[in-house]
DNA sequence: ATGGCACGGCAACCGTGA
């Protein structure tokens, strides 16, 4: 199975460049998140063509998320349990496979001040809690997307990020590592443990050019997930075209 | 040393992103 995540950022500005893609890479599942649009918006019948069925999650101007794949599958999610909070499309989840996927978009946790972080917080706690939940189950698990976590040090260019962002505060990485210690493997981290890996590149300040990145899109696996790990990266190139999302796709190859 | 972008919604900028 090839899986792959993609904060595409407005999937109507990016279509061309996210069929391309799909056409060159054939992933057999493509996560989206940013597609910035309601479900009537996304532009299904593209993907279609490419034989693949899409379940979208949308939502007008912000978020939205969408699954796009090619071998068949279940939806099993369009929210994450929890508060009805939840107006924002961030998740969706399948089963495809013999595997529960999610495909999430975690708030960034910037905007909204005290208010919008203790957001993020929480809906990092009921991702916890569906993982957990999933888990106890004895279901093979992905939970992969934009995780807005920068997860350690090594995951930003120096100079890249402030101290004080949302994306490297103490209690967003104390509780990405909890999701970890449910015996979920980072599977970049875990294919490259000592190699500069970034999955995003501000807009601004020539972060590309410098290559002032942040690694905060990830695929995290159950355990016997794993042991299937063939490759799991993120692809630069996509980086360097016209238009580009801000954020590149992360490909993951299982035996 | 510093400033630098892009998106949607809407019809002038502004909230959001990270």
């Amino acid at each position: 199975m090839k899986l792959a995540t993609w904060n595409v950022n407005s999937i109507r500005q990016r279509e061309g460049l996210v069929r391309a893609w799909v056409e060159r890479a054939a992933p057999d599942v493509l996560l989206l998140q940013e597609i910035k649009c309601e479900a009537a918006q996304f532009p299904a019948e593209g993907f279609g063509a490419l034989g693949y069925r899409a379940e979208v999650v949308g939502q007008k101007t912000y978020n939205g998320v969408a699954v796009l794949a090619r071998i068949p599958f279940a939806v099993t999610a369009r929210a994450l349990p929890g508060e009805a909070e939840d107006a924002q499309a961030r998740y969706v989840e399948i089963e495809a496979g013999g595997v529960t996927v999610a495909g999430l978009y975690l708030p960034n946790g910037n905007s909204g001040g005290e208010t919008g972080f203790a957001y993020k917080l929480r809906w990092m706690d009921r991702l916890t809690a569906r993982a957990q939940a999933l888990l106890a189950e004895g279901r093979s698990l992905i939970l992969a997307g934009d995780f807005n976590v920068c997860p350690a040090p090594e995951d930003a260019a120096p100079g890249a990020i402030d101290a004080a962002d949302a994306l490297v505060r103490p209690e967003t990485r104390a509780r990405f590592r909890r999701l970890i210690w449910l015996g979920l493997t980072d599977a970049v981290r875990a294919l490259h443990p000592r190699d500069r890996v970034f999955t995003f590149w501000d807009y601004q300040a020539g972060a590309w050019p410098r290559d002032l990145g942040l690694r905060i899109d990830h695929v995290l696996v159950s355990a016997e997930l794993a042991e299937r790990l063939v490759t799991a990266a993120p692809d630069r190139a996509e980086r360097d075209r016209a238009q580009p999302s801000d954020h590149v796709p992360v490909v993951v190859e299982l035996e």
